[in-house]
DNA sequence: CCACACTATGTCACTTCTGACATAGTGTGG
DNA sequence: CCACACTATGTCAGAAGTGACATAGTGTGG
């Protein structure tokens, strides 16, 4: 019944009330690294989970035409996002513009080639950096009943991807290199 | 102007010419695992691209109520595709169904977690073992000008992903094993 | 005091993707 | 000889996601 993206906002709203422009923001370098939306998307998912009753906002005075909403998770909303949660994912499927673009790199000047994946390596090196400062933020895992655990596990997760993604990187140009 | 599925069956027409039916059959497990189409928008696609002169094909009779047609590239195709292979990937957004879960996994039962966690475990590990036969098949990589280059290349990033992946889910285990 | 960034909600046209429906020949195994 | 899987192309409704447009108050720095 209710789309991904509604579990994704049930799941911040879930760490307290927020404003839909709020959830964007979460949103926007994604919810912990690994979910976004824009607001556009967000205020019109926000209209169905309210309806469905799995929202509800008070609503008050703001800035702009219309009036700021706050929104909370109700009890069924509550429900809802733990039912989800231990249910399997479905098999998303994996699309990697940049994995298509190895796959026919075959057919490309490798000097290109080798740049486009040097610059992909620093913008892994990069983020991995910074992965790495916000785990030194927390003193080791938190109990998993804690909303913390959350943020920590999903960052463990960024941290290995990153890993992963700078080493192979790192191969590439590795292999580029050699045939020049 | 090309959307990124035009330049996937652009690279996979690149190695041959194909029906639409079999460039579907590629992407079913997806083209070296990191795109998939349906065959309704790949019969879609490459109508769009014959009109834009990047591919052209040969009727054939063939089974079904229409003929079967055998799709290549044109050199215009060819073109479009050699530009696109070193032009940086735009960021496509992640979005991680599993991810998303373990964000929101503080409010669930911790046994049904890990459960959840101890069969993606198995999942990722069955595919790592996939992969690790087939890159048995390459006797180590091959030259970057040769098309099973962009085969190895692209195998070689799912072979770190899934081992990546593997980490993260027996670390999420381990975690909520703890807490038991 | 003015410009600008930020807060805040919303609509709309458009593209992309999914899942179901529709149709039909060919080859294989029981 | 029949059922079934595979080859093969296509349409269509609807969901999901993008980017631009529209509007307006509040606070900060030069």
């Amino acid at each position: 019944m209710t789309s991904t993206l509604g579990y994704a906002i049930l799941a911040v709203l879930a760490r307290g009330e927020r404003t839909g422009y709020d959830i964007a923001a979460a949103m926007r370098r994604p919810v912990s690294y690994f979910w976004t939306a824009r607001h556009s998307q967000i205020h019109a998912e926000l209209q169905k989970l309210a309806a469905g009753g799995l929202v509800a906002f008070d609503a008050r005075h703001g800035p702009g035409p219309q009036d700021k909403k706050v929104y909370r998770l109700t009890p069924e909303g509550g429900d809802a996002l733990r039912a989800w949660v231990t249910e399997p994912p479905r098999e998303r499927p994996e699309r990697d513009e940049l994995v298509l673009k190895t796959y026919a790199s075959w057919l490309a000047d490798p000097g290109l080639v080798r740049r486009l994946f040097a610059e992909q390596l620093r913008v892994h090196e990069e983020r991995l950096a910074e992965y790495e400062r916000e785990e030194e933020l927390f003193g080791g895992p938190p109990d998993p009943g804690d909303p913390r655990f959350g943020n920590y596990a999903t960052l463990r997760c960024g941290l290995g991807y990153e890993r992963h993604r700078a080493e192979w990187c790192r191969w590439m140009v590795t292999q580029l290199s050699a045939s020049l």
